[in-house]
DNA sequence: TTGACATACAACCATTCGGTTGTATGTTGT
DNA sequence: ACAACATACAACCGAATGGTTGTATGTCAA
């Protein structure tokens, strides 16, 4: 136990990625499919450079995950690192609401064991 | 309508806000109930001024409010913010899914007007 | 009124960030 | 082999960040 600190690590790296709107942006374009990074780059204002540095903020942070197409790079979105974002907001949510006392994942894991219903 | 650079200088507040851990900390604080600037501070090992610093950035990103009781300022977590990141970060996910082809806010009213069925 | 506490804010400092240009390393097609 | 393209990365720069200390303002209690 105790990884804490690197949660809190990953926590502030994909925070970080994400309060950039170039980077939101790119990481839409590459939720929706891939794209290599000079493709990307094409749609904004600034130098391939700094195109390429927002890209490797977001793979550093999980958000996104390269892959080699001959001499390209191609850029897919990580939807699971978007969803453990997400699961971070849901759980301040849960702490407002008066549910948790932190009890780490311990718990929600047998909870969604038992919840075998809607998964979708 | 195009409002869209507001939006987006609300989304850099807010993910700059989540993306530091002490910050993070405080919300979770002022999500379960009301606290003072300095019974906040006494949590932490970095100055007073530091912390009044970070609640600021918070309350500036409309994710903490400040309410004053005699000569403390007691400030409450504001759970509608959270809940505003969390639906960006749902839209995402949406985008991934294919399900969006950013039709922004418009239809997607339309839509949950028509759909008076599975609410939640 | 005065002293103590709670808050705000300015000034300063080291580090990080977001951008630039330039250079190095692959990879492809001819 | 070579020219052109795609990517990576280093070095640099101005602006913002996260911390400090010090000072000003406001409120309560005696």
């Amino acid at each position: 136990m105790a990884d804490t600190d690197e949660d809190e690590d990953r926590a502030d790296a994909m925070f970080h990625a994400l309060a950039d709107r170039t980077r939101r942006d790119i990481l839409r374009r590459v939720l929706v499919g891939e794209h290599s990074v000079s493709a990307l780059a094409a749609n904004y204002d600034m130098s391939f450079a700094a195109v390429q540095k927002h890209v490797a903020v977001l793979e550093r942070a999980g958000l996104l995950t390269k892959r080699r197409k001959g001499r390209e790079q191609l850029a897919h979105g990580e939807v699971e690192a978007v969803r453990s974002v997400a699961s971070m907001l849901a759980e301040l949510e849960d702490l407002w609401r008066g549910r948790i006392a932190r009890m780490d994942e311990l718990l929600e894991a047998l909870e969604s064991a038992h919840t075998t219903e809607n998964q979708e």
